[in-house]
DNA sequence: CATTTAAGAAACGATGCGTTTCGAAATGAT
DNA sequence: ATCATTTCGAAACGCATCGTTTCTTAAATG
């Protein structure tokens, strides 16, 4: 979280701020979401906690920021042809849940709701909401002449996502092949 | 944990053991699972520690068992209408993740899978496994002169609880009102 | 009554939390 | 150059929870 720079006083260390952001990298490849420590994190980024504190408020906030650009989706195309807009959609969707630090990243951030109310908040307003809605309207526009029901757009995309959350975040299947045409040919056949 | 019962001495204390048992269900509710601590349950139950610990290993087996009528399942019926089957199948996902009880076991059980796998293990084999087989075998049985590719049932399977997981447990959305119909619809067109 | 097992109470060392205190370093303002 | 401001690293704080251990007492069997 950046704050305003003071126009006086020592700068914030960029280093130090670096070392941190790649440290809970690290540490989430390695240990996890729930075993990352900030003390652990401290350590490896030779920083105190204070430090840490000081500039994140909280680990979730930290984490997010940490693997920022693994879990933007970025937003749904929008071309002439709007059913190879939903096909650029769903590789997004499993593109992003595949990489490794992001697939940690967005199950804690889903997974913690209870516990870190305020990640999974930042989680869906910054990250999930932009693209889901950009996603709705690609659906939308592959409707159109159709029976485009809102509530039957958003269960659809309920299919999409769940199912591919389904494969590579809970089964963590890592074969993706053939997933991204059976979900088109289900949601959008003919 | 069922153990050998001994022959001889003091006989396990079934008050204690439901006090325990009641303690996390209530807690459950309540705390959530992340936030639920042996101690409060100890002192809910008014019971020692070691006694929790004398007969369950981890927090994952004793929420498990404190939950296990309202976490299982069942089998997906066999009769003769294939489609009445799945239909079943689908009420049974909806119905059981729709309890308060199960929807904060169930979604510990998957979402801890990192961080305690003996109890994520236990909840895949003796509580999502057999149900997946005989609904796997429902799936099967409509599709049985069409293409009924062993990769495509699981595919369709990935897809009926993908999307229940997402829409009860992660989206949280309490209203399921025809979101049977609707999968239905989708995974069994015509 | 002797043996055996379970129960409850209390304390242990470890770990991590989030915070505070302290002195030193680095910058802009005067 | 001096001062005010802000950050930094180091260290320690009290707190919570963990899983375990010790000790004594209770309740069953032979």
């Amino acid at each position: 979280m950046q704050e305003d720079r003071p126009k006086r006083g020592r700068p914030r260390s960029r280093k130090s701020r670096d070392a941190i952001l790649e440290a809970v990298r690290q540490r989430l490849l390695t240990d996890g979401y729930l075993r990352l420590t900030m003390e652990a994190v401290a350590g490896d980024a030779g920083v105190s906690k204070a430090t840490i504190y000081r500039w994140w408020k909280t680990k979730g906030e930290l984490v997010l920021e940490a693997a920022n650009k693994d879990i933007s989706i970025g937003l749904v195309p929008e071309t002439k042809d709007p059913r190879q807009d939903v096909e650029a959609a769903i590789d997004q969707l499993v593109d992003t849940f595949s990489r490794p630090l992001a697939s940690i990243v967005i199950f804690a951030a889903i997974t913690t709701g209870g516990d870190d109310p305020v990640m999974a908040q930042i989680f869906r307003d910054k990250y999930v909401y932009p693209w889901r809605v950009s996603a709705a309207a690609a659906l939308v526009r592959t409707l159109n002449d159709k029976s485009a029901d809102a509530s039957e757009v958003q269960f659809l995309l309920d299919v999409i996502v769940g199912t591919v959350f389904q494969r590579t975040l809970v089964l963590k299947e890592p074969n993706t092949a053939g997933l991204k045409e059976r979900l088109l040919a289900l949601v959008l056949p003919q």
